[in-house]
DNA sequence: ATCACTTCTTGACCTAGATCAATGCACAAT
DNA sequence: ATTGTGCATTGATCTAGGTCAAGAAGTGAT
C-alpha cells in the first residue's frame, strides 16, 4: 500500500487491464466509467474524499471501466489480495459484480442488446418465468419484448 | 435459521418492512421487486437454486423490495447479524445498497426524478463535476440534462 | 364444454429522450 | 486583445420504446 498523487485527467486505469488494484481517495475526485461501442462515456461512480473505488472484477478477468481523475487528488493504492478473501465476502464482491454490469448495460445498452445477454446469461431462468417478467427484468413493457423477440428470430 | 417450504406467489416481504432476514434458495425460484409509484412492478434479481435473495437495507431502515415466490420453493432462512459485520463487509454492504438503488432508478424513474434523487443525495458533486458528467452518470445525454434542468427551474 | 383468467401478440398512436447542427460563453494561452 | 478549446444551451428533427386497446391462445376450475 502507498500514497500517490495525481493530476487532474490521469487515468489509473484502462478497460481491458487486468486489474488488482483498489483506490482511496485522501483528497480530491476520482470517476470509473465505461466506454460503449459507440466511443460513449458512461460514468458509473463518482469517488470524492474517502471513497473507495475500484473496478470489481476478479481475479484473471478483464476490467470494464476506467479510472481517472477529475481533479487533483491524493490517493492510497492497495493491492487486492485474493488469497485472504472469505467466501463470503467472495459473493458480496461477485453481487457487486453483477450489479455493475446490470447498471452499465441499463445506461449503455439498447433492450436488444439487454434481452441478448440475459438470454445468455440466464438461459435456464428464461424457460422458467413468464416473458412479462423478463420485460420487468430488462426495464422495458412486456409488449416491447414480444416485438424484439419477433425482431430477432427473423433476423435469422 | 431455518428452513420452509412456500408455494407459488407466496410473499415472503413486502416494501416497507423492516427486514432482517436472508433467504437461500435450496430449491425453486424466487424474485425480488420494486412497486413504482404507478404501480408497475420491477424485478430486480431472481434467485434460483442456491441463489442468495435479501433487501440490503441496514439495520432499521425500511426496505424497497418484495420478495416472493414465482415457484413452490424450499428455501432457508437466516437472520442477519448485525453485530457481527466486520466494518470491511459493511462497506461493502453499503455499496451493494447503493446500486440496488440505481439499478431500480434506472429502471423506474425518468431522467427528471434520477436527476433530483442525484441532487439531493450527492450536492457536493454537482459542484465539482462538468454537467456533462452529470449527465453521463444519470444516463442521458447533455442536452436532455440542460434541458430538463431548465424545465425544473422554470416551476420554481 | 364452458367460463374465467392470464399470457402473448398485434396495431395505432404518443412521448421522452437522442441526434445533429449552430450559437454563445467562459477561460486559458499566446 | 485575440485566438482556441471545451462546455452549456437551443432549435429542429428522429426514434426506441411506452401506452392503450383489442384479439388469440393456452390452462385450470367447475
Amino acid at each position: 500500500m502507498k500514497t500517490i498523487n495525481v493530476t487532474k485527467g490521469q487515468i489509473l486505469q484502462r478497460s481491458g487491464e487486468l486489474n488488482t488494484k483498489v483506490f482511496t481517495v485522501e483528497s480530491g475526485l476520482l470517476r470509473s466509467y465505461s466506454i460503449d461501442n459507440k466511443g460513449k462515456e458512461h460514468i458509473y461512480m463518482f469517488a470524492p474524499e474517502n471513497w473507495i473505488i475500484t473496478d470489481n472484477c476478479e481475479g484473471d478477468i478483464p476490467c470494464d471501466l476506467y479510472i481517472d481523475a477529475i481533479e487533483d487528488s491524493t490517493i492510497t493504492v492497495t493491492e487486492k489480495d485474493f488469497t485472504k478473501l472469505t467466501s463470503d465476502r467472495k459473493s458480496l464482491i461477485k453481487r457487486i459484480n453483477v450489479l455493475q454490469k446490470r447498471v452499465i448495460m441499463l445506461m449503455s445498452s439498447s433492450a436488444v442488446e439487454r434481452y441478448q445477454h440475459f438470454v445468455e446469461t440466464y438461459p435456464d431462468i428464461i424457460q422458467r418465468v413468464p416473458q412479462r417478467m423478463i420485460a420487468s427484468y430488462l426495464g422495458i413493457t412486456p409488449e416491447a419484448l414480444s416485438r424484439l423477440r419477433k425482431e430477432i428470430s427473423k433476423n435469422k
